[in-house]
RNA sequence: UGGGGUGUCGCCAAGCGGCAAGGCACCGGGUUUUGAUCCCGGCAUUCGUAGGUUCGAAUCCUACCACCCCAGCCA
């Protein structure tokens, strides 16, 4: 795995702080929060930290930042470490826990108390909103605020006891509460929860909030480059006010960058957890969500999630990236590694009039254009055949480079044939194509020298098989779905799923495994489902379609 | 109207005083047993706007404009 060569603005000040001495190594953390799936933006997160880690010959840390028990939950922690192996990065040691630090974060907000830094205040959330003041007037000091070091130690303990209600007390900063900067205005520290905790249990009552808890996380863990979006760029003046006021023996630094945004896209953890709540997916790892599980089983590889991050780069504007980036990545990958095979998605039969029917011959097809190596596969040919029934027409101008009436086409990996005459049902539908095959046109050109048009995909009538095939699409079909507080749910694409229940896939097809991808000739990429493709009953997910650019009527 | 940020091609993004990289998308052309891939070519006299400094500015200064974030006992 070659370690990233682009350099963006954090590795400029990791290559100062690396040179002028500030660290001798370079560590970092990835710390999501257990309370959903990771998505594509996570993707982004991790590949910075754990890229500008590897980069830089250091290391990164997988913490959960586990603060808020409420919301959190043992199956997100196993998805996220799931998600995160198979992104194909290692987390150095062990699985870190915010939680795992509960009672040195306990013990430091006695020491803040000790220092006259921090007090109990008995305000409600409704009071403490009042004294907070808005955007342009400073807020009012509690009446609490001067309480004696002595009293508020013995709130504190007694708040970690039980002895209080939720909501009845909290633990706060004492900063100023007339800093334009709102989150200095005495932050709250701890508040009562009376819920257990995944990780620790009812241990505790009290609960640590992320501005308290995280930077001494990571001084903790002797983080040197706290990376994170820029939400949290008005925090850092709060960060760094506790780091340097608790006895922590290492002094980590936040930097924050650009979240990603995708266009036909929701990444908001609120709004995708309303779409498996609501059914309107089939769950975190439904191919449409852009979950890392989804994806994973949409048929993204970890290399072209990769490809894509490098693509984006690593900024501090926040933009809108086009989707179209994202589907250029898995399809150059796809395009360099996956084997082709043939399907036919809307079957129409062929008979060949010409050819025997008793006779099957096995022909031999590449795997793959231009890879060599990944070697061959046989191809059944008989009498009777699918081929899709777009491919035929019984007229059509010089730009149709198909199947039609009078006229030939090359049977991929077989073939040409000449199509002759149609069969029609009662409702006058087509349901044949009576057709001949031009002799001796296996790897060659018809002898008559009267070249076929265009190549179309085929599957043997008597030796194909049937399979499932989901062909997914984007699942907006706005570009900004969550733009403004209109519901975005009225901006799904009602075809974001179409399900091909009666497929024909070539014979080789079936021994697929899950996962494994292919390049369906003509239609696109396609993975064999993660969880309910055998080779008794096949299931494909259509990836991503191969590009287009054929003009019809142009 | 407080504070913190960001503004370079339709999108992402280099650039850090010397005369606008690259990728995606798009548009031409060539090769092709995938209308795919691949290959070749095109695509910002202009860097949010207006002034200023300078021989020279996207890069420095000033003012203005636009957009994003912050008033959870969420992260």
């Amino acid at each position: 795995m070659e370690p990233t060569p682009v350099k963006n603005f954090l590795q400029s000040i990791i290559s100062d702080d690396l040179a002028n001495g500030r660290v001798s190594e370079v560590h970092t953390r990835f710390p999501p929060e257990p309370n959903g799936y990771l998505h594509v933006g996570h993707a982004k997160s991790i590949h910075v930290n754990f890229g500008l880690a590897e980069a830089n010959g250091g290391c990164c840390n997988l913490r959960f930042d586990d603060t808020n028990p409420e919301k959190e939950s043992q199956e997100f922690i196993e998805s996220i470490q799931a998600d995160v192996r198979w992104l194909g990065f290692q987390w150095e040691g062990e699985v870190r826990y915010a939680s795992s630090y509960f009672q040195q974060l306990y013990d430091w907000a006695v020491y803040l108390v000790e220092q006259g830094k921090a007090y109990v205040c008995d305000l409600n959330a409704e009071q403490a909103r009042e004294y907070r003041g808005t955007l342009t007037e400073p807020g009012r000091n509690s009446p609490h605020r001067e309480r004696s070091v002595e009293e508020n130690l013995d709130l504190l303990a007694r708040m970690k006891a039980g002895e209080f209600a939720e909501g009845e007390k909290v633990l706060r900063a004492k900063i100023d509460m007339a800093s334009p900067n709102m989150n200095l205005r005495d932050p709250i520290m701890y508040r009562i929860r009376k819920v257990a905790h995944h990780q620790t249990g009812t241990d505790w009552v009290i609960y640590p909030t992320y501005d308290y808890a995280h930077g001494q996380g990571d001084a903790i863990e002797g983080i040197t480059h706290s990376i994170c979006t820029l939400e949290f760029e008005d925090h850092r003046p709060l960060y760094d006010w506790f780091v340097d006021n608790l006895p922590v023996t290492s002094r980590p630094r936040q930097y924050e960058f650009g979240r990603l945004n995708l266009n036909y896209t929701v990444t908001s953890k609120r709004k995708l957890k309303q779409l498996v709540d609501d059914g309107v997916v089939h769950g975190w790892d439904d191919p449409r969500m852009p979950t890392i599980a989804g994806m994973r089983r949409r048929g993204f590889t970890p290399g072209s999630i990769r490809k894509f991050c490098e693509m984006i780069g690593v900024t501090r504007s926040d933009g809108v990236v086009d989707v179209a980036m994202l589907e250029f990545a898995i399809r150059e990958d796809l395009n360099a590694n996956a084997p082709r095979a043939m399907a036919v998605l809307n079957p129409l039969k062929v008979v060949l009039t010409d050819y025997p029917e008793a006779q099957v011959e096995t022909l031999v097809a590449p795997n793959h254009p231009s890879r060599e190596e990944l070697g061959s596969r046989e191809l059944p040919f008989t009498r009777e055949l699918y081929i899709d029934a777009d491919d035929f027409r019984e007229e059509a101008n010089k730009k149709y480079k198909r199947l039609v009436l009078g006229k030939r086409v090359r049977l991929r990996n077989a073939y040409v044939i000449e199509a002759d005459s149609v069969v029609r049902d009662a409702a006058g539908e087509i349901v044949e194509v009576h057709a001949h095959t031009i002799p001796d046109t296996i790897g060659a050109d018809p002898a008559d020298g009267v070249k076929p048009k265009g190549v179309i995909q085929w599957v043997s009538a008597s030796h194909g098989r049937r399979a499932e095939v989901r062909l997914y699409d984007r699942l907006f079909n706005h570009e900004a779905p969550d733009r403004g507080d209109a519901d975005f749910l009225r901006h799904l694409n009602p075809e974001s799923l179409r399900v091909v229940e009666q497929a024909w896939i070539e014979p080789a097809l079936a021994g697929a495994l899950p996962e494994q991808s292919f390049q369906f000739e003509r239609e696109g990429y396609f993975v064999a489902d993660r969880f309910e493709h055998s080779a008794d009953q096949p299931v494909f997910n259509r990836t991503i379609g191969l590009r287009d650019t054929w003009n019809e009527g142009a």
